[in-house]
DNA sequence: CACAATTTAATTGTGCACAACTAGATGGCG
DNA sequence: CGCCATCTAGTTGTGCACAATTAAATTGTG
């Protein structure tokens, strides 16, 4: 039997890191095509989303359930202010914070939203138990990779 | 038996996009903190594996390696030539074409990247096996996105 | 051969990710 | 109370992804 070799692991790496790359790549490319109608860009639609969902709430727990900071979210923000999608106001109680919220345009935008989902699913060609399976996978896999970049 | 409505489905896209986001991400992250003694960020480190397994190549092939065009790799490359590690010739034979090759500093890179791989299979915790299992998975997916995306 | 269509890089412009830093507000502690 | 550490956004700078356009070389066809 013979161990692994350096030259056998950089080729392993090259198609993990490939493959990877290669997928999210692929789906923001799909994302692309099908949020064009929206006026939306995938990271935009994102913001979206988790406004959808939880209302108004400040920049910072935004950043918190996309993993994102003020680096990106700001101009980001600014962006989707500028189409009148979202409203940004410094909070009163805490002046550090500002609250984001999407305006009427912003909450009317969902009523269309709703096809993409379907779209997206029916694009991966995958079952809705093949991707969440996949999905717990890629979970699994960011979490490994979190704490292991904590120990650097 | 209820049918999956709009609403459903928009909450199971959104935590597929999310994960797939998350892991692109984190890989990014590790990438970066392991690729930091060698200089180079996560995509120059991407082309000089071309390089290292292909020898020289001209920037379209390269690009069909990576699924990345011009516009991406020109600046890209220009980068790397200033640091050194590759060199950029207009063909003689076809002189819309440059080819790229690595530099023998470039090649000299190549000893100590092989450490590199070692540390990212580790980080994320899975053994080859599992690694394997899941390229595959994302392989799938991304041709099914690909194709997907081209009728629309 | 002449000329139109195609091919290859490069450039321009927009948007995102992230590190490093700044500015202002808040809260805790002596 | 006064001051300092911390927290929250925003800004700046670098690099990547990608669409659209440009420029130059090559190929195919009449």
């Amino acid at each position: 039997m013979s161990a692994t070799s350096a030259e056998d692991f950089l080729r392993l790496d090259q198609q993990i890191c490939f493959s990877l790359n290669a997928a999210s790549r692929a789906f923001n490319g799909v994302y692309r095509v099908v949020l064009k109608d929206l006026g939306l860009t995938y990271p935009q639609y994102l913001v979206m989303l988790v406004l959808w969902e939880h209302g108004q709430l400040p920049v910072k727990k935004l950043g918190e359930h996309l993993r994102l900071d003020s680096g990106t979210l700001s101009p980001l923000l600014k962006r989707l202010e500028t189409a009148g999608l979202v409203r940004r106001e410094r909070s009163a109680r805490d002046e550090r914070s500002v609250e984001v919220r999407a305006t009427e345009q912003g909450l009317a935008l969902r009523e269309r939203a709703l096809q993409v989902p379907r779209r997206i699913v029916a694009a991966t060609g995958f079952d809705v138990e093949e991707i969440r399976a996949l999905r717990a996978r890629l979970d699994e896999l960011t979490s490994a990779l979190d704490s292991a970049a904590l120990d650097s």
